[in-house]
DNA sequence: TCAATTGTGTAATCGATGCTTACATTCACA
DNA sequence: TGTGAATGTAAGCATCGATTACACAATTGA
Protein backbone atom coordinates (compact mmCIF):
# COMPACT_ATOMS: atom_id res chain seq x y z
CA UNK A 1 0.00 0.00 0.00
CA UNK A 2 1.62 3.20 -1.12
CA UNK A 3 1.37 5.87 1.85
CA UNK A 4 -0.59 8.33 -0.57
CA UNK A 5 -3.42 6.51 -1.04
CA UNK A 6 -4.50 5.87 2.32
CA UNK A 7 -7.68 6.58 4.13
CA UNK A 8 -8.16 9.28 6.32
CA UNK A 9 -11.25 11.18 5.28
CA UNK A 10 -10.79 14.38 6.95
CA UNK A 11 -7.98 15.93 8.11
CA UNK A 12 -5.85 18.41 6.57
CA UNK A 13 -2.36 17.55 8.20
CA UNK A 14 0.55 17.11 5.59
CA UNK A 15 -1.04 13.68 4.03
CA UNK A 16 1.09 12.56 0.90
CA UNK A 17 0.15 13.85 -1.23
CA UNK A 18 0.82 17.81 -0.36
CA UNK A 19 4.20 16.42 0.37
CA UNK A 20 7.24 17.97 -1.39
CA UNK A 21 8.00 16.49 -4.59
CA UNK A 22 11.50 16.14 -3.93
CA UNK A 23 10.89 15.10 -0.25
CA UNK A 24 10.60 11.23 -0.19
CA UNK A 25 7.78 9.71 2.00
CA UNK A 26 9.09 7.54 5.35
CA UNK A 27 8.06 4.82 3.55
CA UNK A 28 9.07 3.44 0.42
CA UNK A 29 6.12 1.38 -0.55
CA UNK A 30 6.90 -1.12 -2.57
CA UNK A 31 10.85 -1.38 -1.49
CA UNK A 32 10.72 -5.79 -1.29
CA UNK A 33 10.06 -5.42 -5.26
CA UNK A 34 12.23 -3.02 -5.97
CA UNK A 35 14.68 -4.97 -4.30
CA UNK A 36 14.54 -7.94 -5.94
CA UNK A 37 14.74 -5.83 -9.64
CA UNK A 38 17.69 -3.92 -8.16
CA UNK A 39 19.19 -7.21 -7.06
CA UNK A 40 17.95 -8.95 -10.74
CA UNK A 41 20.05 -6.01 -12.26
CA UNK A 42 23.05 -5.95 -10.69
CA UNK A 43 23.41 -9.97 -10.91
CA UNK A 44 22.65 -9.16 -14.77
CA UNK A 45 25.57 -6.96 -14.63
CA UNK A 46 27.93 -8.41 -12.67
CA UNK A 47 27.07 -12.20 -12.13
CA UNK A 48 26.62 -13.52 -8.65
CA UNK A 49 29.40 -11.50 -6.83
CA UNK A 50 27.66 -8.44 -8.02
CA UNK A 51 24.54 -8.60 -5.95
CA UNK A 52 25.34 -6.13 -3.00
CA UNK A 53 22.96 -5.86 -0.36
CA UNK A 54 24.31 -2.20 0.03
CA UNK A 55 24.45 -1.32 -3.73
CA UNK A 56 20.73 -2.83 -4.40
CA UNK A 57 19.87 -0.12 -1.30
CA UNK A 58 21.26 2.52 -2.50
CA UNK A 59 19.76 2.21 -5.98
CA UNK A 60 16.28 1.57 -4.37
CA UNK A 61 16.93 5.51 -2.49
CA UNK A 62 17.01 3.55 0.64
CA UNK A 63 19.35 3.36 3.87
CA UNK A 64 21.84 0.08 4.25
CA UNK A 65 19.72 -1.28 6.96
CA UNK A 66 16.54 -1.83 5.22
CA UNK A 67 16.74 -4.62 3.36
CA UNK A 68 17.31 -6.56 6.10
CA UNK A 69 13.24 -5.68 6.92
CA UNK A 70 12.70 -7.91 3.97
CA UNK A 71 15.89 -10.39 3.67
CA UNK A 72 17.08 -11.58 6.63
CA UNK A 73 20.61 -12.19 4.78
CA UNK A 74 22.15 -11.27 1.78
CA UNK A 75 21.19 -14.93 0.60
CA UNK A 76 17.69 -14.80 1.04
CA UNK A 77 17.84 -12.00 -1.59
CA UNK A 78 19.39 -13.96 -3.52
CA UNK A 79 17.37 -16.99 -3.51
CA UNK A 80 14.53 -14.30 -4.46
CA UNK A 81 16.21 -13.29 -7.26
CA UNK A 82 16.99 -17.09 -8.09
CA UNK A 83 13.24 -17.59 -7.68
CA UNK A 84 12.00 -14.80 -10.12
CA UNK A 85 14.78 -16.26 -12.69
CA UNK A 86 13.56 -19.82 -12.56
CA UNK A 87 9.93 -18.55 -12.68
CA UNK A 88 10.66 -16.53 -16.21
CA UNK A 89 12.78 -19.95 -17.12
CA UNK A 90 10.10 -21.82 -16.95
CA UNK A 91 7.66 -19.93 -18.41
CA UNK A 92 9.79 -19.41 -21.53
CA UNK A 93 10.16 -22.96 -21.56
CA UNK A 94 6.35 -23.85 -21.40
CA UNK A 95 5.78 -21.13 -23.94
CA UNK A 96 8.22 -22.86 -26.65
CA UNK A 97 6.34 -26.32 -25.58
CA UNK A 98 3.25 -25.04 -26.92
CA UNK A 99 4.71 -24.63 -30.38
CA UNK A 100 5.77 -28.16 -30.56
CA UNK A 101 4.08 -30.90 -32.26
CA UNK A 102 1.74 -32.43 -29.83
CA UNK A 103 1.92 -36.07 -31.82
CA UNK A 104 5.44 -36.43 -31.68
CA UNK A 105 7.55 -36.52 -28.70
CA UNK A 106 11.09 -36.51 -30.15
CA UNK A 107 10.63 -33.66 -31.40
CA UNK A 108 9.19 -32.22 -28.53
CA UNK A 109 12.15 -32.97 -26.84
CA UNK A 110 13.96 -31.06 -28.93
CA UNK A 111 12.15 -27.92 -28.57
CA UNK A 112 12.79 -28.58 -25.00
CA UNK A 113 16.47 -28.50 -25.25
CA UNK A 114 16.72 -25.80 -27.47
CA UNK A 115 14.24 -23.27 -25.42
CA UNK A 116 16.11 -24.47 -22.41
CA UNK A 117 20.00 -23.64 -24.12
CA UNK A 118 18.55 -20.40 -25.82
CA UNK A 119 17.35 -18.85 -22.32
CA UNK A 120 20.47 -20.05 -20.60
CA UNK A 121 22.08 -18.65 -23.25
CA UNK A 122 20.57 -15.40 -23.48
CA UNK A 123 20.70 -14.59 -19.68
CA UNK A 124 23.81 -16.47 -18.58
CA UNK A 125 24.30 -14.66 -14.91
CA UNK A 126 20.48 -15.60 -14.03
CA UNK A 127 21.00 -18.93 -14.94
CA UNK A 128 24.36 -19.52 -13.62
CA UNK A 129 22.58 -18.70 -10.01
CA UNK A 130 19.62 -20.88 -10.23
CA UNK A 131 21.61 -23.29 -11.80
CA UNK A 132 24.38 -23.81 -8.59
CA UNK A 133 23.88 -24.55 -4.99
CA UNK A 134 26.43 -22.06 -4.03
CA UNK A 135 24.82 -18.88 -3.86
CA UNK A 136 21.64 -20.14 -2.13
CA UNK A 137 20.11 -22.61 -0.73
CA UNK A 138 18.34 -24.47 -3.00
CA UNK A 139 16.45 -26.72 -0.19
CA UNK A 140 14.80 -23.51 1.12
CA UNK A 141 12.89 -22.64 -1.67
CA UNK A 142 10.18 -24.55 -2.58
CA UNK A 143 9.35 -22.48 -5.57
CA UNK A 144 12.93 -23.31 -7.35
CA UNK A 145 13.19 -26.65 -6.00
CA UNK A 146 9.42 -27.00 -7.46
CA UNK A 147 9.09 -26.08 -10.81
CA UNK A 148 13.13 -26.83 -11.58
CA UNK A 149 11.29 -31.01 -10.74
CA UNK A 150 8.34 -30.22 -12.94
CA UNK A 151 10.70 -29.61 -15.80
CA UNK A 152 12.75 -32.74 -15.23
CA UNK A 153 9.83 -34.53 -15.01
CA UNK A 154 8.23 -33.10 -18.09
CA UNK A 155 11.45 -34.15 -20.12
CA UNK A 156 11.32 -37.60 -18.76
CA UNK A 157 7.56 -37.93 -19.84
CA UNK A 158 8.28 -36.89 -22.87
CA UNK A 159 10.98 -39.00 -23.27
CA UNK A 160 8.82 -41.82 -22.23
CA UNK A 161 6.34 -40.86 -24.81
CA UNK A 162 9.30 -41.03 -27.14
CA UNK A 163 10.37 -44.58 -26.32
CA UNK A 164 6.90 -45.74 -26.36
CA UNK A 165 6.45 -44.66 -29.65
CA UNK A 166 9.37 -46.58 -31.02
CA UNK A 167 11.13 -43.13 -31.39
CA UNK A 168 14.43 -44.27 -29.57
CA UNK A 169 16.99 -47.00 -30.30
CA UNK A 170 18.11 -47.07 -26.24
CA UNK A 171 16.68 -48.40 -23.68
CA UNK A 172 17.69 -47.19 -20.30
CA UNK A 173 15.85 -44.24 -20.19
CA UNK A 174 17.43 -42.74 -16.53
CA UNK A 175 20.21 -42.14 -18.26
CA UNK A 176 18.97 -40.79 -21.46
CA UNK A 177 18.00 -38.39 -19.69
CA UNK A 178 20.87 -37.51 -17.09
CA UNK A 179 23.29 -37.75 -20.23
CA UNK A 180 20.99 -34.95 -22.47
CA UNK A 181 20.69 -32.95 -19.25
CA UNK A 182 24.25 -32.89 -18.84
CA UNK A 183 24.66 -31.78 -21.88
CA UNK A 184 22.57 -28.85 -22.14
CA UNK A 185 23.88 -28.05 -18.91
CA UNK A 186 27.35 -28.03 -20.12
CA UNK A 187 27.22 -26.40 -23.54
CA UNK A 188 25.05 -23.04 -21.51
CA UNK A 189 28.06 -23.04 -18.25
CA UNK A 190 31.02 -23.85 -20.82
CA UNK A 191 28.91 -20.31 -22.45
CA UNK A 192 28.94 -18.59 -19.08
CA UNK A 193 32.31 -20.14 -17.84
CA UNK A 194 34.24 -18.15 -20.56
CA UNK A 195 34.59 -21.33 -23.03
CA UNK A 196 33.60 -20.29 -26.40
CA UNK A 197 35.80 -16.57 -26.37
CA UNK A 198 34.07 -15.86 -29.74
CA UNK A 199 31.25 -15.62 -28.95
CA UNK A 200 29.39 -12.81 -27.04
CA UNK A 201 26.03 -13.13 -25.36
CA UNK A 202 23.45 -13.39 -28.04
CA UNK A 203 25.58 -14.06 -30.47
CA UNK A 204 23.61 -15.97 -33.09
CA UNK A 205 26.58 -18.55 -33.70
CA UNK A 206 26.54 -19.58 -30.12
CA UNK A 207 22.69 -20.65 -30.63
CA UNK A 208 23.07 -22.26 -33.83
CA UNK A 209 25.72 -24.38 -32.57
CA UNK A 210 23.47 -25.13 -29.68
CA UNK A 211 21.42 -26.22 -31.91
CA UNK A 212 23.49 -28.68 -33.75
CA UNK A 213 24.81 -30.18 -30.78
CA UNK A 214 21.70 -30.76 -29.60
CA UNK A 215 20.45 -32.80 -32.91
CA UNK A 216 24.13 -34.80 -32.77
CA UNK A 217 22.70 -35.88 -29.32
CA UNK A 218 19.45 -36.80 -30.64
CA UNK A 219 20.40 -38.44 -33.39
CA UNK A 220 22.22 -40.25 -31.44
CA UNK A 221 19.76 -41.89 -29.79
CA UNK A 222 17.26 -42.01 -32.22
CA UNK A 223 15.99 -45.08 -33.97
CA UNK A 224 17.13 -44.94 -37.95
CA UNK B 1 60.75 1.52 14.52
CA UNK B 2 61.43 0.10 17.50
CA UNK B 3 64.06 1.74 19.30
CA UNK B 4 65.33 -0.55 21.70
CA UNK B 5 66.26 -3.44 19.06
CA UNK B 6 68.39 -1.10 17.01
CA UNK B 7 71.71 -2.24 14.74
CA UNK B 8 74.13 -2.18 17.62
CA UNK B 9 77.39 -3.83 15.71
CA UNK B 10 79.27 -5.11 18.69
CA UNK B 11 76.98 -7.22 20.69
CA UNK B 12 76.17 -10.58 21.41
CA UNK B 13 73.20 -10.73 19.00
CA UNK B 14 71.65 -13.97 18.37
CA UNK B 15 71.87 -14.99 15.07
CA UNK B 16 69.68 -17.25 13.03
CA UNK B 17 71.26 -20.61 13.87
CA UNK B 18 71.55 -19.97 17.63
CA UNK B 19 67.54 -18.44 17.89
CA UNK B 20 65.76 -20.36 20.03
CA UNK B 21 63.88 -22.76 18.64
CA UNK B 22 60.39 -21.54 19.20
CA UNK B 23 61.11 -18.28 18.26
CA UNK B 24 60.67 -17.94 14.23
CA UNK B 25 62.91 -15.90 11.95
CA UNK B 26 61.56 -12.82 10.73
CA UNK B 27 61.90 -14.31 7.36
CA UNK B 28 59.38 -17.26 6.51
CA UNK B 29 61.78 -19.44 4.25
CA UNK B 30 59.24 -20.47 1.56
CA UNK B 31 56.14 -18.18 1.99
CA UNK B 32 54.88 -17.95 -1.49
CA UNK B 33 55.19 -21.84 -1.63
CA UNK B 34 53.15 -22.41 1.49
CA UNK B 35 50.24 -19.81 1.01
CA UNK B 36 49.67 -22.02 -2.54
CA UNK B 37 49.28 -24.90 -0.31
CA UNK B 38 47.34 -23.22 2.35
CA UNK B 39 44.99 -21.59 -0.47
CA UNK B 40 44.71 -25.17 -2.09
CA UNK B 41 43.50 -26.41 1.19
CA UNK B 42 41.16 -23.31 1.32
CA UNK B 43 39.82 -23.61 -1.91
CA UNK B 44 39.07 -27.33 -0.95
CA UNK B 45 37.70 -26.68 2.15
CA UNK B 46 35.05 -24.26 1.27
CA UNK B 47 34.94 -23.94 -2.55
CA UNK B 48 36.22 -20.77 -4.59
CA UNK B 49 34.57 -18.61 -1.60
CA UNK B 50 36.43 -19.97 0.89
CA UNK B 51 39.69 -18.85 -0.25
CA UNK B 52 40.77 -15.29 1.60
CA UNK B 53 44.17 -13.33 1.77
CA UNK B 54 43.77 -13.01 5.38
CA UNK B 55 43.01 -16.51 6.03
CA UNK B 56 45.85 -18.02 4.09
CA UNK B 57 48.37 -15.62 5.98
CA UNK B 58 47.07 -17.05 9.14
CA UNK B 59 47.70 -20.54 8.34
CA UNK B 60 50.83 -19.40 7.00
CA UNK B 61 52.04 -17.92 10.72
CA UNK B 62 52.61 -14.51 8.44
CA UNK B 63 50.78 -11.11 8.91
CA UNK B 64 47.91 -10.15 6.83
CA UNK B 65 50.02 -8.24 4.30
CA UNK B 66 52.84 -10.37 3.65
CA UNK B 67 50.98 -12.01 1.09
CA UNK B 68 50.88 -9.29 -0.94
CA UNK B 69 54.46 -9.79 -1.32
CA UNK B 70 53.90 -12.47 -3.18
CA UNK B 71 50.93 -12.20 -5.40
CA UNK B 72 49.57 -8.80 -5.97
CA UNK B 73 45.75 -9.64 -5.48
CA UNK B 74 43.67 -12.23 -3.87
CA UNK B 75 42.86 -13.03 -7.73
CA UNK B 76 46.76 -13.54 -8.13
CA UNK B 77 47.18 -16.16 -5.56
CA UNK B 78 43.91 -17.76 -6.85
CA UNK B 79 45.53 -17.92 -10.28
CA UNK B 80 48.52 -20.03 -8.53
CA UNK B 81 45.99 -21.94 -6.78
CA UNK B 82 44.77 -22.92 -10.10
CA UNK B 83 48.23 -23.93 -11.83
CA UNK B 84 48.25 -25.77 -9.63
CA UNK B 85 45.75 -27.79 -9.77
CA UNK B 86 45.82 -27.32 -13.80
CA UNK B 87 48.84 -29.21 -13.95
CA UNK B 88 47.56 -32.02 -11.70
CA UNK B 89 44.49 -32.39 -13.71
CA UNK B 90 46.42 -33.03 -16.61
CA UNK B 91 48.91 -34.61 -15.25
CA UNK B 92 46.70 -37.20 -14.02
CA UNK B 93 44.89 -37.51 -17.65
CA UNK B 94 48.13 -38.18 -19.48
CA UNK B 95 48.30 -40.80 -17.16
CA UNK B 96 45.49 -42.47 -17.56
CA UNK B 97 45.99 -42.55 -21.34
CA UNK B 98 49.45 -44.23 -21.25
CA UNK B 99 47.25 -47.19 -20.18
CA UNK B 100 45.24 -47.10 -22.99
CA UNK B 101 45.57 -49.12 -25.51
CA UNK B 102 47.50 -47.46 -28.41
CA UNK B 103 45.96 -49.29 -31.64
CA UNK B 104 41.96 -48.26 -30.45
CA UNK B 105 41.85 -44.34 -30.41
CA UNK B 106 37.57 -44.71 -29.73
CA UNK B 107 38.95 -46.37 -26.70
CA UNK B 108 41.47 -43.79 -25.97
CA UNK B 109 38.80 -41.13 -26.12
CA UNK B 110 36.90 -43.07 -23.76
CA UNK B 111 39.88 -43.17 -21.52
CA UNK B 112 40.15 -39.42 -22.09
CA UNK B 113 36.52 -38.87 -20.96
CA UNK B 114 36.70 -41.34 -17.59
CA UNK B 115 40.05 -39.53 -16.39
CA UNK B 116 38.51 -36.03 -17.35
CA UNK B 117 35.28 -37.25 -15.30
CA UNK B 118 37.09 -39.10 -12.38
CA UNK B 119 39.63 -36.33 -11.57
CA UNK B 120 36.73 -33.69 -11.96
CA UNK B 121 34.49 -35.45 -9.34
CA UNK B 122 37.03 -36.55 -7.11
CA UNK B 123 38.49 -33.10 -6.84
CA UNK B 124 35.53 -30.90 -7.46
CA UNK B 125 36.51 -27.46 -5.56
CA UNK B 126 39.84 -27.54 -7.63
CA UNK B 127 38.10 -28.33 -10.87
CA UNK B 128 35.71 -25.72 -10.62
CA UNK B 129 38.42 -22.69 -10.22
CA UNK B 130 40.16 -24.06 -13.42
CA UNK B 131 36.87 -24.43 -15.67
CA UNK B 132 35.49 -21.16 -14.29
CA UNK B 133 36.35 -17.75 -16.06
CA UNK B 134 35.05 -16.26 -12.62
CA UNK B 135 37.85 -16.69 -10.26
CA UNK B 136 40.74 -15.88 -11.83
CA UNK B 137 41.70 -14.48 -15.42
CA UNK B 138 42.46 -17.69 -17.83
CA UNK B 139 44.48 -15.03 -20.06
CA UNK B 140 47.20 -13.98 -17.47
CA UNK B 141 48.08 -17.77 -17.02
CA UNK B 142 50.03 -18.68 -19.73
CA UNK B 143 49.97 -22.60 -18.32
CA UNK B 144 46.56 -22.59 -17.73
CA UNK B 145 45.27 -21.54 -21.22
CA UNK B 146 48.25 -23.66 -22.53
CA UNK B 147 47.56 -26.77 -20.98
CA UNK B 148 44.34 -26.86 -21.30
CA UNK B 149 44.75 -26.29 -25.31
CA UNK B 150 46.66 -29.02 -25.75
CA UNK B 151 44.34 -31.17 -23.55
CA UNK B 152 41.81 -30.10 -25.99
CA UNK B 153 44.24 -30.91 -28.96
CA UNK B 154 44.43 -34.13 -27.78
CA UNK B 155 41.30 -35.38 -27.73
CA UNK B 156 40.64 -33.41 -31.35
CA UNK B 157 43.47 -35.91 -32.49
CA UNK B 158 42.29 -38.62 -30.99
CA UNK B 159 38.70 -38.15 -32.61
CA UNK B 160 40.39 -37.96 -35.98
CA UNK B 161 42.06 -40.83 -35.44
CA UNK B 162 39.13 -42.70 -34.46
CA UNK B 163 37.41 -41.03 -37.35
CA UNK B 164 40.40 -42.67 -40.14
CA UNK B 165 39.89 -45.72 -38.54
CA UNK B 166 36.24 -45.94 -39.11
CA UNK B 167 35.36 -45.76 -36.14
CA UNK B 168 32.96 -43.05 -36.27
CA UNK B 169 29.81 -42.86 -37.79
CA UNK B 170 29.51 -38.66 -37.56
CA UNK B 171 31.28 -37.12 -39.91
CA UNK B 172 31.74 -33.25 -38.37
CA UNK B 173 34.21 -33.68 -36.18
CA UNK B 174 34.55 -30.60 -34.46
CA UNK B 175 30.92 -30.68 -33.43
CA UNK B 176 31.73 -34.02 -31.62
CA UNK B 177 34.00 -32.48 -29.64
CA UNK B 178 32.52 -29.80 -28.37
CA UNK B 179 29.10 -31.77 -28.00
CA UNK B 180 31.66 -34.14 -25.90
CA UNK B 181 33.08 -31.55 -24.34
CA UNK B 182 29.70 -30.48 -23.27
CA UNK B 183 28.94 -33.71 -21.89
CA UNK B 184 31.73 -33.81 -19.43
CA UNK B 185 31.89 -30.46 -18.46
CA UNK B 186 28.40 -30.52 -17.79
CA UNK B 187 28.39 -33.88 -15.83
CA UNK B 188 31.31 -32.82 -13.32
CA UNK B 189 29.54 -29.21 -12.75
CA UNK B 190 26.14 -30.87 -12.04
CA UNK B 191 27.98 -32.64 -9.61
CA UNK B 192 30.04 -29.90 -8.34
CA UNK B 193 26.89 -27.53 -8.12
CA UNK B 194 24.61 -29.51 -6.39
CA UNK B 195 22.36 -31.53 -9.08
CA UNK B 196 23.18 -35.19 -7.73
CA UNK B 197 22.08 -34.27 -4.29
CA UNK B 198 22.01 -38.16 -3.39
CA UNK B 199 25.50 -38.60 -4.23
CA UNK B 200 28.77 -37.75 -1.97
CA UNK B 201 32.31 -36.78 -3.21
CA UNK B 202 34.30 -39.72 -3.74
CA UNK B 203 31.13 -41.69 -4.29
CA UNK B 204 31.44 -44.94 -6.67
CA UNK B 205 27.74 -44.60 -8.14
CA UNK B 206 28.46 -41.18 -9.37
CA UNK B 207 31.35 -42.21 -11.02
CA UNK B 208 29.77 -45.57 -12.16
CA UNK B 209 27.27 -43.05 -13.68
CA UNK B 210 29.44 -40.98 -15.46
CA UNK B 211 30.88 -44.30 -16.89
CA UNK B 212 27.32 -45.06 -18.12
CA UNK B 213 26.75 -41.66 -19.78
CA UNK B 214 30.20 -41.52 -21.83
CA UNK B 215 29.14 -44.66 -23.15
CA UNK B 216 25.94 -43.52 -24.01
CA UNK B 217 27.80 -40.74 -25.64
CA UNK B 218 30.05 -43.05 -27.82
CA UNK B 219 27.89 -45.14 -28.97
CA UNK B 220 26.14 -42.70 -30.30
CA UNK B 221 28.98 -41.39 -32.60
CA UNK B 222 30.34 -45.22 -32.89
CA UNK B 223 30.07 -46.77 -36.08
CA UNK B 224 28.12 -50.11 -35.80
C1' DT C 1 84.86 -7.11 5.85
C1' DC C 2 81.25 -4.27 5.69
C1' DA C 3 78.11 -1.11 3.63
C1' DA C 4 74.65 -0.71 0.12
C1' DT C 5 71.05 -2.93 -2.33
C1' DT C 6 67.39 -5.85 -2.71
C1' DG C 7 63.97 -8.82 -0.89
C1' DT C 8 60.65 -9.91 2.51
C1' DG C 9 58.30 -9.35 6.64
C1' DT C 10 55.26 -6.18 10.17
C1' DA C 11 52.10 -2.44 11.70
C1' DA C 12 48.72 0.66 10.84
C1' DT C 13 45.24 2.12 8.13
C1' DC C 14 41.59 2.71 4.41
C1' DG C 15 37.10 1.84 2.26
C1' DA C 16 33.54 -1.58 1.32
C1' DT C 17 30.81 -5.23 2.83
C1' DG C 18 27.21 -8.11 5.65
C1' DC C 19 24.82 -7.77 9.61
C1' DT C 20 22.99 -6.06 14.29
C1' DT C 21 21.02 -2.91 17.54
C1' DA C 22 18.55 1.10 19.05
C1' DC C 23 15.53 4.37 17.70
C1' DA C 24 12.08 7.01 14.55
C1' DT C 25 8.15 7.18 11.74
C1' DT C 26 4.09 5.55 9.68
C1' DC C 27 0.36 2.19 8.92
C1' DA C 28 -3.47 -0.58 10.14
C1' DC C 29 -6.95 -1.73 13.05
C1' DA C 30 -9.80 -2.07 17.24
C1' DT D 1 -8.38 7.95 18.34
C1' DG D 2 -4.92 5.55 20.22
C1' DT D 3 -1.90 1.63 20.17
C1' DG D 4 0.84 -2.12 18.47
C1' DA D 5 2.98 -3.84 14.29
C1' DA D 6 5.45 -2.82 10.26
C1' DT D 7 9.11 -0.52 8.13
C1' DG D 8 12.28 2.88 7.72
C1' DT D 9 17.02 5.43 9.61
C1' DA D 10 21.46 5.94 12.18
C1' DA D 11 25.27 4.17 14.13
C1' DG D 12 28.39 0.70 14.80
C1' DC D 13 30.69 -4.05 14.62
C1' DA D 14 33.84 -7.49 12.43
C1' DT D 15 35.88 -9.00 8.29
C1' DC D 16 37.82 -8.46 4.01
C1' DG D 17 41.17 -6.88 0.19
C1' DA D 18 44.48 -3.61 -0.49
C1' DT D 19 48.02 0.19 0.38
C1' DT D 20 51.71 2.55 2.74
C1' DA D 21 55.55 3.35 5.78
C1' DC D 22 58.78 1.08 8.12
C1' DA D 23 61.85 -3.00 10.14
C1' DC D 24 64.70 -6.64 9.44
C1' DA D 25 67.60 -9.96 6.85
C1' DA D 26 70.24 -12.09 2.98
C1' DT D 27 73.10 -11.07 -0.88
C1' DT D 28 76.44 -8.71 -3.26
C1' DG D 29 80.52 -6.37 -4.51
C1' DA D 30 84.41 -3.22 -3.68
Amino acid sequence: MRPSAKRLPAKPRRPAARRAPTQKPYHHGDLRRVLIDAALQLVGEGGPDGLSVREAARRAGVSPGAPFRHFPSREALMTAVAEEAQRRFRAEIEAALTEAPADDPLARFRHLGLAYLRWAMRNPTHFEILSSRRFFDHDKSVQVSRDNNELIDLTGRTLAEAFAKGQLRVTDLKQVQIAGRALVYGFARMNIDGHFPRWGVNDAEAERTAEAVLDLFIAGIAQR
